[in-house]
DNA sequence: ATGTATGCAAACCATTTGCAATGAC
DNA sequence: GTCATTGCAAATGGTTTGCATACAT
């Protein structure tokens, strides 16, 4: 994402907050700005965690709540695919962008990590697909298997 | 599935315990029996509450031990895609066609039910995927939106 | 001054775990 | 008789909630 892009967004930001009568406190800014700056997909104890190194330490309750809050602008959106914990992603660069994303996962079953690609015709066909009364707003394509990292570890022990 | 493959399932489930020196319990056989008979996705506690329906109660502890024993098995699998609980659903008739199946979910981020659909050339295209030095073991495509009932409750609501 | 946002601690809840009792072999 | 399996109850752990305090407006 380009600096002006980032401004872009803490504005927009701004703007929807003052259009809701919200207040702009700094926990909201500190974690818009994190969540802006991140790649790939995180957690709340991850924003938590970056905060913390810099020395501000947020309740992970309010950094729920901003989840919900910036979820609603528009940029992120929240995935359950591990039962264990949520991981958000982001949407696009502009809340405009995001009807027009639909993520690509790759998960590995041994440690967890999650890997975003994308795979233009795959989002293309899916998002052509149409069932009869049901309205889909996105979809998420999940790829589940071992990482580079663990198939690593597991040829190692094997030896 | 027709009442011969049904017994087919059953048998092969027996020669699975006895291969792994397994104890062939009227638990165990009770919970293969409804996951066999039942259509969609399902958790612990739906079996649970149709084994109590018959008077047979389990414990939950039971159900997920057996349930793991049935995906090792190879005819079902857990799909974690809600936090809340975790979902298992049937991977096809016998487990050598388990990796054949890659399901396509749309779930209802409004009420929660699931629904399985399949299109084949969206699964043959994304079996048909390849990552570098990843090992894909299965797909989960995931399409949310509203289902045709809520869409008729928001309706109404708004009338 | 007002009332929203934050942080703490407790609650939540499906799933997992430890352990004693049961029962398959 | 052995030892795997069951069932109970307690533990787990990310997320949510209730409430007192802090602070943006």
């Amino acid at each position: 994402m380009t600096p002006e892009q980032k401004n872009n967004l803490i504005e927009a930001f701004d703007a929807f907050l003052s259009k809701k009568h919200l207040r702009h406190t700094p926990e909201r800014r500190a974690v818009l700005e994190k969540v802006v700056e991140i790649t790939g997909s995180f957690s709340a104890a991850d924003i938590h965690d970056i905060l913390q190194a810099e020395n501000l330490t947020l309740s992970l309750a309010t950094i729920y709540s901003t989840f919900a809050l910036i979820e609603e602008f528009g940029i992120i959106r929240r995935q359950d695919y591990s039962r264990r914990k949520a991981l958000y992603e982001r949407t696009g660069n502009s809340p405009k962008t995001f009807r027009a994303t639909n993520q690509c996962h790759l998960i590995c079953t041994s440690c967890g990590k999650t890997r975003i690609v994308t795979d233009a015709d795959l989002t293309r066909y899916v998002a052509g697909l149409i069932f009869p009364r049901f309205t889909t707003t996105h979809t998420s394509i999940n790829i589940y298997g071992i990482c580079p990292s663990c198939n690593r570890k597991n040829k190692s022990k094997k030896q």
